[in-house]
DNA sequence: GCCAGCTGTCAACAGTCGATGACATAGGCT
DNA sequence: AGCCTATGTCATCGACTGTTGACAGCTGGC
């Protein structure tokens, strides 16, 4: 019980923490598992161990769950709302998604994730409020609030660094009922 | 003159082109120098004889001029139609936007070359047709090119990579009127 | 014809990385 | 208490990286 007990499902736990915050704040290739395995105050191959590879490891650190709301019944004029909510929250309450976006410019592993996430979260839930040409509707939904995000977290673009939550939701409001309903 | 003749500049933008198919594809820190000297067909230490390091081989090869059009004028309607055929000439005609966008996911340098862009050539290019929140309007249509290009050259999901540039432009044009004059 | 300098090569270094397998230690169960 | 397994460490391997300095060969000007 003194200092860290040998827990290995907390230690689990910490690692992908750890992971998580590299992955988001480095990229994938800069992220080593020397230092995961440092942040946490464990041996490297601890990593290996548990995780299998570092692939291994990304994969688990970066699974993204949206939790995106059933949209069915959802009025047109809140529909905007409610989404730029639930994104904002996936994107500042955890490090997955940031994870997930910036290794998956450079790993297809990554790339290929984000492309599950969006067929099997956002075009089911969207495929509740639009009649046609729901894939891509979904599609530039996503392109949207994925531009968004890499402008304020990954590129630091100071107007959109700056922007309050509201003041996103005023802005991209507009651009997703288009996307979702014209 | 017979194969390759001893000329330093031609060597030099066989290299430049060579490296940016690499760092398009494969994103800053995958591309290798010897990667990119094997692909001209020289020696590694040629290329940091050149340019120094790998870093001012990025410098030099993702250096981005969108020669963006006078805007002042346009008429409102086709806005759009201008800017979007403006960045899919970027887009498709040369490697350098994918290079300088898939290694800003990962280098603090290309992250700062894009805000430079943004800064030099969209802002200013977009002042001349919205009277205020001129930098704002500017991030946004930036995240709005940027999210699309995103969903279609780097992780390729599949609605955007069919679409066609009429198709495109059908769906972007009124998000950036949008962004621009409300 | 020959030398100087531009163009390119070669070998190597110093560091880092992911991964492996042998080894140590702690702690619960009997 | 004593053992057995889960938990974690250590040393090391092999490969690859950016970068450097010494060297080689071609070519144009005197």
């Amino acid at each position: 019980m003194p200092g860290r007990a040998r827990d290995a499902d907390a230690t689990r736990d910490d690692l992908l923490a750890a992971a998580r915050r590299r992955f988001a704040a480095e990229g994938y290739e800069r992220t080593t598992i020397r230092a995961v395995a440092g942040d946490v105050g464990v041996d490297a191959a601890l990593v290996i161990r548990y995780f299998g590879s570092k692939e291994g490891l990304f994969t688990r650190a970066a699974d993204l769950d949206l939790q995106l709301p059933d949209l069915t019944g959802v009025r047109a004029g809140e529909l905007a709302k409610v989404l730029v909510d639930r994104f904002f929250a996936v994107w500042e309450d955890d490090d997955r998604f940031l994870a997930l976006l910036r290794a998956a410019a450079t790993s297809e592993v990554a790339a290929e994730a984000m492309r599950t996430v969006f067929a099997t979260q956002v075009a089911p839930a969207l495929a509740a409020v639009t009649d046609d040409r729901a894939p891509e509707r979904a599609a530039l939904v996503g392109a949207t609030v994925l531009g968004f995000a890499l402008g304020r977290y990954v590129l630091r673009v100071p107007p959109l660094v700056d922007m309050t939550r509201d003041q996103a939701q005023a802005w991209l409001g507009p651009a997703l009922r288009h996307y979702l309903l014209d």
